[in-house]
RNA sequence: ACGGGAGUAGCUCAGCUGGUUAGAGCGCACGCCUGAUAAGCGUGAGGUCGGCGGUUCAAGUCCGCCCUUCCGUACCA
């Protein structure tokens, strides 16, 4: 393939460079892709449009040490199209790459290479030094297929000059974010509940734990334990809830509460009920009275086999129950752990500290008593409450998992279950004791029960921006639009506090130091750092353990760097600031000396136009990048944002290495070419839903749309080449055919459709209008007009060639984002070399309202149904198309379209080889009628009357209502004595072909064939029969379209006849330049009634 | 388990605010066309619109419940 690369000089034999009819579209991709470089046409694209308002892409930083895989081909697909049509459109648009370098799957990969998997390898700073050091070059073993991959894909980002969230730059702009954030308060250390392995004391990531296979059936305790209810302090609404209780029942008043694990009894610091569920007191055969969901009584009673049901005492909501409090189960533990000072102790405002009722949603009477325990140490849920509560933690497990409290400790957590149950059971404390069967997670390498504990990590105080991100939410653009109110919102509606902090090693290290007393100082930058230090630190690898020696004084105190690095969706979050380097005092309004430049470039590239990422992405990149925006800018960090759905295998099922159906990107490409695939990713489904994909999917989006447009590039080519035709001396557009007329307003159809498209982010939609006007260009415009093409004689239809020309050209911009290569291939070769060195340097196509013609379009529409309603009366009645018949006669819906059709009589006739149309007025007796109302007009006027409207068009005379629609007139129907006056738009006329005539009606369109062969016609039948033959014959004898041949015909009986009456047809159709009848030498083929020798000459 | 998608022909997908006989492409069968030709076009078969119930003159479309599947969050007394 050499039609991009050859310059066409003055001498070439050819206009054109030549175009084969089947392309290498790896070859032709690899020329393009070759001359993008040699001509630097990306850096170009950036240059051209400098000074340009800025169209602002972000780049989504993938993890650099993955694979790039299907997925990342539909992102980066959506990544290109849009800013390569911003540039076109006049914009500017940096396209700065970027890698995501930091965290877990890049520890993990290390692990896996040192054999350290689950071991805690931070433990020597030695060890330290190495495994970062490892991290920070593995995260770089891929890159070159990242490379090779995204240019290959014709993904156009910038890659020389990328951002790297493990560069000191990066980490430390986003020491600087922290810092601002930390002076808006939104900093705090809190704790978290994480499931550690115990034993060895190892938090478990999500990945480690696995998604199913480490949850395992076990028994486990299923207890009900008294908590005695203190009356002394019972506020003024549980109160009015009891008052119903004599003395003796308030005496041993007691919740219940459920638990399956009563290891965290001792660690209890609450209870918690549903404000919306009805609890009840009630009492028992043995012991005080309890209080329970209500719909937990029936179930509880069934507990005591034997024992009389439960007796309901008195019942009310839980909201009444808030504030009511109890006896612990092991009242001594809090003051041991040093929590409490005394049992009962209360806070300044006198409300408890500890050991009461909270009211939590999450609480249901589905199982259990409807009253759970809270041991907010052990429990997110839990911890989460305490927190509402302001209540304090304890620990009675530690992190081992060893019980630190009570006769059982020292026992580790699971195993201390038994002591704590008898122990309570002896105290009269236990309502219930038995077990449970049920899911319960383990650790896979240590086989050890997973315990869920609190840690203290670091907080963003997100939970209490939710609100404001709900308005910055506002103003995103979501595709789909679902998203913004649906997952994203919801997500927003929840949000919690962001969790920023991870006891790992390779990550952005938290740039908080500590003093021994607990005062935290935020860094903000380096030279920050360097001055607390008091020594030049600008050379230093910010990362572990390297940071971790920093240490200064201040106020007679030192401080040393907290140990955990930065969750890596801060990092990426990071982004829009980071990627400059941006550095700025606290209130983020000015920049930090040096760094002025960098706050430009900022400023110049946020918020973003336009973001696009996959689904998964609403909690992870789209979410980071939004609450650090709205935090330190109130403000949305992109305006658009298109959500992709996830590709899936051909059966659905998710495409993992395990299941063997992961489909490589790289070698899709060399068979179908990167436009292809690119095309199937925007056209395959709506984008946001899912993609089942096969590779078929590829193919038939190669057939449709890419190989339909070469074709009919590769036709003019050819023709062009053989007529030389002088395209700028082709008439005024106002001048040329109708035909060229329609096709010029269709394209400019086109280019409006498009536009708007791509100006909404609908790719899609783009794509369909695209891949119509192609369609009809293909199957219409050069199937109509292919013999204007031949320039017989000398004869150049310059204005075929000239709107065929422009049509391609244009085509070749508007399909340029889809399909960069194919684009640029096209542009190229149809400008000569005149044109703009790229198609991406050209301007998108304006639309010409001049040019667009809704009465031309609307009536060739009409021509085209009809030929396609005559095509389908030949096929069922089998009238093949190349038998003439005597006439057709045809009918349009309106009057107008009729004229149309009249205007257009000479196509209709050679579309549907007839000698002769005739054109139908009104209502014929052709057709049978039948007749249906028009439920969109006549419903809302007729509703429940509806039936029997229906009943009297049934009983109606079709043909007479028909004429009287044809008409325009009104019509009365009658049924069951009631009459009904309809307008022509209130009833539909169906029409069928009866039996044995050859016709059809559909639309108000009706085309039938007077079906009765002369012998003349079948003569003609049988010469265009021999003319198709002997042009296969010419194909199979290799012979190129414009060779001349000599054709001897040996034929008999009616062929004979045929070809002599048809003799000068015959000759003139195939290039015969002399015609016998008889032997003859040459390329011998079979033809109807004979056979048939073609010499060359 | 909860939240959000999705479920329409063998496959991949359209079907707007409820309204005409539920469509397209691929695949299959049959046929056509051919100076684009290892292309192109037409016709046909193929559908309980995931299931059940409801609202309505009218439901693929609205409501409720259920089933399947994907994504996310969680694993909770």
């Amino acid at each position: 393939m050499t039609t991009t690369e050859s310059k066409p000089t003055s001498s070439s034999p050819t206009l054109f460079g030549p175009v084969p009819s089947q392309p290498s579209f790896r070859e032709l991709e690899a020329g393009v892709l070759e001359r993008w470089q040699q001509e630097g046409i990306f850096e170009r694209t950036q240059e051209r449009r400098e000074g340009q308002p800025e169209f602002v892409f972000y780049e989504g930083p993938p993890t650099a040490n993955g694979r790039p895989a299907l997925h990342h081909v539909l992102a980066r697909s959506f990544k290109d199209l849009f800013p390569r049509y911003k540039v076109m459109q006049g914009y500017h648009v940096t396209r700065k790459g970027g890698w995501d370098t930091h965290g877990l799957p890049v520890e993990i990969s290390v692990e896996k290479k040192l054999g350290l998997q689950g071991r805690n390898h931070g433990a020597s700073r030695a060890e330290l030094e190495e495994f970062n050091r490892l991290c920070r070059t593995s995260v770089w073993e891929t890159i070159q297929e990242w490379n090779t991959f995204t240019e290959r894909l014709g993904y156009w980002v910038d890659l020389s000059d990328p951002y790297i969230t493990y560069q000191n730059r990066y980490v430390e702009s986003v020491w600087n974010l922290l810092k601002r954030l930390h002076a808006q308060g939104l900093v705090a250390q809190d704790y978290k509940v994480v499931p550690l392995s115990p034993r060895i004391s190892t938090t478990l990531s999500k990945a480690e734990l696995g998604e199913v296979d480490s949850y395992r059936m076990v028994d486990d305790p299923s207890v009900y334990v008294r908590f005695p209810v203190i009356w002394d302090t019972l506020p003024e609404r549980a109160h009015a809830a009891l008052s119903a209780l004599g003395g003796e029942d308030r005496q041993g008043l007691a919740l219940v509460v459920w638990t399956t694990t009563p290891w965290t009894l001792p660690s209890n610091t609450l209870a918690a009920v549903n404000a919306d569920l009805t609890y009840v007191v009630a009492r028992g055969a043995e012991g005080g009275p309890i209080i329970v969901a209500a719909d937990a009584v029936e179930r509880l009673s069934g507990l005591h086999k034997g024992a009389a049901p439960l007796e309901v005492l008195a019942s009310f909501p839980g909201r009444d129950l808030e504030g009511v409090e109890y006896e612990p189960p092991f009242p001594e533990v809090a003051v041991e752990l040093g929590v409490l000072k005394e049992l009962h102790e209360r806070n300044a405002d006198g409300r408890p500290v500890m050991h009461f009722v909270t009211l939590a949603d999450f609480v249901s009477a589905a199982d259990g008593s409807g009253v759970a325990h809270e041991a907010p140490a052990y429990g997110a849920e839990d911890l989460e409450l305490a927190r509402q509560y302001g209540v304090p933690l304890m620990f009675g497990v530690d992190d081992r998992g060893i019980l630190q409290v009570t006769g059982e400790r020292g026992k580790f957590f699971k195993d201390a279950d038994r002591g704590l149950v008898a122990d309570l059971k002896a105290r009269g404390l236990m309502f219930h004791a038995g077990t449970l069967r049920h899911r319960y997670p383990f650790h896979d390498r240590t086989g050890d029960p997973i315990l869920y504990f609190a840690k203290k990590g670091w907080y963003i105080r997100t939970a209490s921006m939710s609100g404001r991100m709900l308005e910055t939410n506002e103003a995103i653009n979501w595709v789909p639009p679902g998203i913004k109110h649906g997952r994203f919102g919801n997500w927003l509606e929840g949000n919690v506090d962001w969790a920023i902090s991870r006891e790992r090693y390779w990550g952005t290290p938290l740039p908080f130091w500590m003093s021994e007393d607990g005062d935290l100082r935020v860094v903000g930058s380096v030279a920050e750092l360097s001055e607390l230090a008091g020594r030049d630190l600008s050379e230093l690898d910010l990362h572990r353990p390297y940071i971790d020696d920093v240490t200064f004084e201040l106020g007679g105190k030192t401080y040393r760097r907290v140990p955990e690095v930065l969750d890596v969706w801060f990092d990426s979050g990071s982004m829009p600031y980071a990627q400059w380097g941006l550095l700025t005092d606290e209130t983020g309004e000015r920049a930090l000396p040096g760094f002025e430049a960098n706050k430009t470039q900022f400023e110049r590239h946020f918020p973003a136009d336009f973001i696009c990422e996959a689904i998964d992405q609403t909690r992870g990149w789209f979410y980071s990048l939004h609450a650090i925006s709205t935090m330190l800018y109130d403000q949305p960090a992109y305006k658009n944002v298109i959500c992709l759905g996830h590709i899936v295998d051909e059966t659905g099922a998710k495409m993992s290495k395990s299941k063997g159906n992961v489909v490589e990107p790289l070698p899709l490409f060399d068979r179908y070419g990167a436009d292809s695939v690119r095309w199937y990713m925007f056209m395959a489904s709506d984008p946001g839903d899912q993609k089942r994909f096969s590779e078929r999917l590829v193919a038939e989006a190669q057939r449709s749309y890419v190989n339909t447009l070469w074709n009919v590039y590769s036709f003019f080519v050819l023709y062009a080449n053989l007529d030389r035709p002088g395209l700028e001396d082709a008439p005024a557009v106002s001048e040329r055919p109708e035909m060229d007329r329609w096709l010029l307003a269709r394209l400019e159809e086109t280019v409006r459709d498009v536009t708007a498209s791509l100006d909404a982010y609908d790719a899609r939609s783009g794509g369909r209008a695209l891949e119509r006007f192609v369609g009809e260009l293909s199957n219409w415009y050069v199937r109509r007009n292919r013999n204007r093409f031949w320039g017989e004689g000398g004869q150049v239809d310059l204005s075929a060639y000239a709107t065929l020309h422009e049509a391609l050209l244009t085509v070749s911009q508007l399909t340029a984002p889809f399909t960069p290569f194919l684009a640029e291939s096209m542009y190229g070769n149809l400008t000569r070399g005149q044109g703009a060195q790229s198609v991406h340097l050209t301007r998108w196509p304006q639309v010409r309202p001049e040019r667009l013609d809704e009465r031309l379009t609307a009536e060739m529409a009409a021509v085209i149904k009809v030929v396609d309603l005559g095509r389908a009366v030949r096929g069922a009645h089998n009238l093949k198309t190349r038998q003439p018949l005597a006439s057709a006669t045809v009918r349009a819906g309106t009057p107008e379209l009729q004229g149309a059709l009249r205007r257009s009589q000479t196509q209709i006739m050679e579309e549907l080889n007839v000698k002769a149309v005739t054109f139908l007025e009104g209502v014929t007796d052709l057709v049978e009628y039948s007749l249906r109302p028009n439920l969109p007009v006549i419903g809302k006027v007729y509703g429940k009357a509806l039936p029997s409207v229906r009943a009297a068009l049934a009983a109606a005379d079709a043909a007479a209502v028909a004429r009287a629609v044809q008409a325009g007139e009104s019509f009365t129907v009658e049924a069951g004595g009631q009459s009904f006056e309809l307008t022509p738009d209130g009833v539909l006329v169906d029409a069928k072909a009866p039996e044995g005539v050859a016709a059809a009606e559909d639309a108000g369109f009706l085309v039938a064939f007077d079906t009765a062969l002369t012998r003349e016609l079948v003569q003609e039948g049988l010469a265009r029969d021999l003319v198709r033959g002997i042009q296969e014959a010419r194909k199979a004898a290799g012979f190129e379209v414009q060779d001349r041949i000599r054709l001897s015909l040996e034929l008999s009986g009616d062929a004979r006849e045929a070809a002599e009456v048809w003799r000068d047809f015959i000759a003139g159709e195939v290039l015969a330049g002399e015609l016998t009848f008889g032997p003859g030498e040459g390329y011998a083929a079979e033809v109807e009634g004979g056979t048939a020798h073609l010499t060359r000459i």
